[in-house]
DNA sequence: ATGAAAGCGCTAACAG
DNA sequence: CTGTTAGCGCTTTCAT
């Protein structure tokens, strides 16, 4: 039927080994011998069988993305997961590799499905698109000594997982900075989420970029249900609020039309930036400033860290930093 | 190291083929014995490699789930994607079955990677996500009679392909109906695209609906640059459009942003009614009424239908249409 | 109803 | 530098 690694063999003269190694370009092959083969392989139109290949070597050279449990169907509309999912996926092809994808309704079902991937050896191990607390994925990943990477950074496991991230202290920083830059001084925090490691860190940037300069430094704020309303136009009266900072760019539509009902203009009476750059920060007026996190990034070098967790599983849990990027728009006014 | 086919049998006292056969409920094995097996595989926690079945079995139990060669971050923010992929991975899950994905920057890399998946015994067929004319890769799985499944419906090979999708004739005449009924006459259809197959076929159920009723049918609008604001408000006020029907969410934002830069009030003056249901049409207020075209349901039928095909190359090659939902908030006002 | 045995296509010692 | 060979774990005839 297809063409095997036997038949170019045969068709150049030397042993199916010495074509195997020709594939893996090992050293001890002679170029010359090497290049006969390989001429047969197009000659013939080879091309590898994973299955034995991956039976032989005891690795399926496919990696497995973990998507949150979804639940929201906010979350599933987060145009950051394909993003990422694609660029992994690209940077997986140029390795040969292939990516699968983890889901689950729940955390139970997706821990389920994890860990029967990795046991009949779909994949080589995983990529994480996600951080939460209590994480029974992660402790089995941990716990197996399964090879992973992680997007986001953990809650614990600072030293047994690699990770690829922003330094979202930094990003609420340059956030915050940009706004003083522009001559904010009453500067207010506001999400929608509490919990998520990312904005523990964005917010913590903001309280000691301000701290720093002795500026007010406000509680944040949440905007959720109709029951935070008040309290938030009431923060944003009594504080004199002039710039806002919204944990992201969806959050910030949102944030932007709340202002809008209170019959505030944006920037005029308060400015807003916020976080992803995302098709969302484009998509009514005012476009909103908002600081990219470079998904493509995130997602090529996440796949490429994992591919040094494979090689060597000892290999240094390191942590990966990308840098962001600001881009300015419609939604903050200069003072200056 | 793991468990294998041989552990249990030893457990049991049987020969591996009867364990294989047991794994797959062959009928010639006696319900006793069966049973005894896989309280063996309970105990001794067997799971099966997939590598080596797949060699075996020369099936490989993945399907590959074809993306358009994203360009525009606008198709690649489009969340209808990542909906139907999930649906997809759930239902391939209860299947014992896998997707990877197939991505490329353009058409030729796309071609390639298909190519590579499916020679390589990666996949045994694909799902297409996207629907083009002269698609390169279509032609390839028909010529190749790989098996696949596509997710709309394609311009040409209407008998070699089998297809799940919406009739975006019936979605088009469900909006137009929907706004007949509620005292409209003079409906517009607005797009920012003219290409795609459900714009051409949404747009004739448009048609076709008000032409029966002898009421006007205007030819559609276009709204993409700057240069078309000037023509669609003439439209609109020549006409004496009070409804617009929108090729989906995304766009009816914009739409929307559009109709009330010209100091009309949305519904109050101009209606709007589109297609999706996805994020875009409860961002912000007025909540866009939207019809809701199931994505979950028509990535699980997608994979079952893909099944299909799979088990018989020759079976029947049908088309699955998809009911809608249309979903009423506050973007229509009803003049009866 | 069950067992024996021959592969599936490739890898990786071990020889030479 | 290259060949020989023994598997990897499972499926699947062919016997019994």
């Amino acid at each position: 039927m297809s063409v095997t690694i036997k038949d170019v063999a045969r068709e150049v003269g030397v042993a199916p080994s010495t074509v195997s190694r020709t594939l893996k370009d090992h050293p001890s092959i002679s170029e010359e011998t090497k290049e006969r083969v390989r001429k047969a392989m197009d000659k013939l139109g080879y091309v590898p069988n994973v299955a034995a290949r991956n039976l032989a070597s005891n690795l399926s050279n496919a990696v497995g993305v973990i998507l949150p449990a979804l639940g929201t169907k906010d979350k599933e509309s987060n145009p950051f997961y394909l993003e990422v999912i694609s660029a992994i996926n690209e940077e997986a092809s140029h390795h040969q590799m292939t990516v699968s994808l983890a889901t689950g309704e729940n955390q139970e079902e997706l821990l389920k499905n994890v860990q029967l991937m990795y046991r009949q050896k779909r994949v080589d191990g995983f990529i994480l698109l996600y951080v939460r607390e209590d994480d029974q994925v992660l402790d089995y990943l941990v716990d197996q000594r399964v090879p992973f990477t992680i997007i986001g950074q953990p809650y614990k496991y600072h030293n047994e997982a690699s990770c690829v991230d922003n330094d979202n202290q930094i990003l609420g920083r340059t956030a915050t900075q940009y706004l003083i830059d522009k001559g904010h001084s009453n500067v207010l925090f506001v999400t929608n989420t509490e919990n998520e490691n990312f904005f523990k860190e964005r917010y913590f940037g903001y309280r000691r970029c301000l701290g720093e300069q002795n500026l007010k430094v406000l509680d944040y704020s949440v905007l959720k249900e109709a029951s935070d309303f008040l309290a938030l136009k009431d923060k944003i009266t009594s504080s004199q609020v002039s710039a806002c900072i919204a944990i992201d760019d969806m959050f910030a539509l949102r944030l932007i039309q709340f202002i809008q009902l209170n019959d505030w203009l944006v920037p005029d009476d308060i400015s807003v930036i916020s976080f992803n750059n995302s098709i969302f920060s484009t998509l009514i007026h005012p476009y909103i400033t908002s600081i990219d996190v470079n998904s493509k990034e995130l997602g090529h070098l996440a796949l490429q860290e994992f591919l040094e967790q494979l090689k060597k599983t000892d290999s240094v849990k390191k942590r990966i930093i990308i840098p962001h990027r600001l881009i300015e728009r419609e939604t903050v006014i200069s003072y200056k």
